[in-house]
DNA sequence: GTAATAGTGTCTCTCAGACAGTATGTC
DNA sequence: GACATACTGTCTGAGAGACACTATTAC
């Protein structure tokens, strides 16, 4: 006995400005809760999409131009009282992107808000950005996902800080470049960013094909 | 624009046996594949499921009879090409439970292989039981979830067999008996396993609601 | 007593954290 | 030269792995 039940997507989009760890929302154009901010989402198309990953890259590619390197399943939010139409499903993906990208070739009208400082939004979206966040603090203290909130190259420090901005805490930067040199998933490039002082290494993730995980959290 | 789209739950249980780590399989009694083996899955129930994860624990239930202390959502799987009734979600969950309670409790019909040697099942099965035995063997290296794989009460070798079996290497005894102190998650019971020879201490996990996660793999 | 398993003590090596030190640029 | 930041060296303490040791039961 089938019903007919909603199938969605939404993307949780992160990105890294100095205030910290910030969630880009979409005012929706559609009801319901039209006008009202939103994560970006919208329904399968079985037509053209092969799967709910390429759905939600589609999604992601329409509502902002944007492509991410990084976009991963996060879980499936269902049930009868998430949205009013009916009994929903949204597969959820969460997606990283450097800001300068995202401020360049992003959508002209989006609106990027801090994770631990937002209002109330329509659906569950709440709690699918409440997971999100979970998941990638989770996953940053044992793996090379924060180096996607970067741009392609960066040195050490900028590394260092952008763990310390997704993780909540301090590390000490001889461990971290210890740890860092151990696991070598990182090259250097043939640049150095110059500022006031001296110039720092740039560095670039090895071309490897899927993402680094540690066997020990990257610190306490 | 939405389709008719197929949205099911599969429910991948695991159990331990002396061969080691083995699934659950049912003979299918509709079309497709009738007559075949294949995860325990059903069409979501939009009137009576409140959410994916009801109707998962609905369907292992009616399809084996069991209860599992154990279920968490693995993943969804989808696409047009999984199923041939047309583009199809599966949202796949998997359980833990005890090999006595499922071979008392556990439906007269069904049948049980080891996870490193099945034949090609219907669908993308397959895929979800290789990406469930991969959940379970990373999060069973940072994590107190082999005990769901026991009975309540049980003894600290019985444990260590059990990691053993589930992550695919030898632990030593002194290591992990002083970690498992370390985290306290266990407490005595007012028993002891009786044999041919010293008694062993029975434990079982201490009331806590969530599953205890190590800041380390348990071993190498 | 012996056999077999339960359970503990201790040494060593690795690695994280702390922190001081050196290196190299701008001014 | 001063200063700020990049980067490295070294000490120490915690924990994992190896392995030998003691404890307690059945026979």
């Amino acid at each position: 006995m089938e019903q007919k039940i909603i199938l969605t997507v939404d993307v949780v989009l992160f990105t890294l400005v100095e205030g910290g760890l910030q969630v880009l929302l979409l005012k929706r154009t559609h009801e319901p809760y039209m006008d009202q901010l939103a994560l970006p989402g919208g329904y399968i198309h079985a037509e053209t999409d092969v799967d709910s990953r390429a759905g939600a890259r589609r999604v992601l590619k329409e509502k902002t131009g944007l492509v991410s390197p990084y976009l991963e399943q996060l879980y499936s939010f269902s049930g009868g009282a998430r949205d009013p139409r009916g009994w929903s499903v949204s597969i959820a993906y969460y997606a990283l992107v450097d800001s300068t990208v995202l401020i360049e070739q992003g959508p002209t009208a989006c609106t990027l808000l801090p994770v631990d400082d937002l209002p109330q939004l329509p659906f569950d979206h709440n709690r699918i950005i409440a997971f999100a966040v979970e998941r990638l603090r989770n996953k940053s203290a044992y793996s090379a996902l924060p180096c996607y909130l970067l741009p392609p190259a960066f040195t050490l420090t900028e590394l260092q800080k952008t763990y310390e901005m997704v993780i909540g805490n301090k590390l000490d930067k001889s461990a971290f470049r210890r740890k860092l040199n151990d696991l070598d998933f990182l090259e250097p490039v043939a640049e150095v960013r110059t500022g006031v002082h001296r110039p720092a290494q740039l560095y670039r993730i090895r071309p490897t094909r899927n993402l680094v995980l540690f066997d020990r959290l990257i610190s306490k």
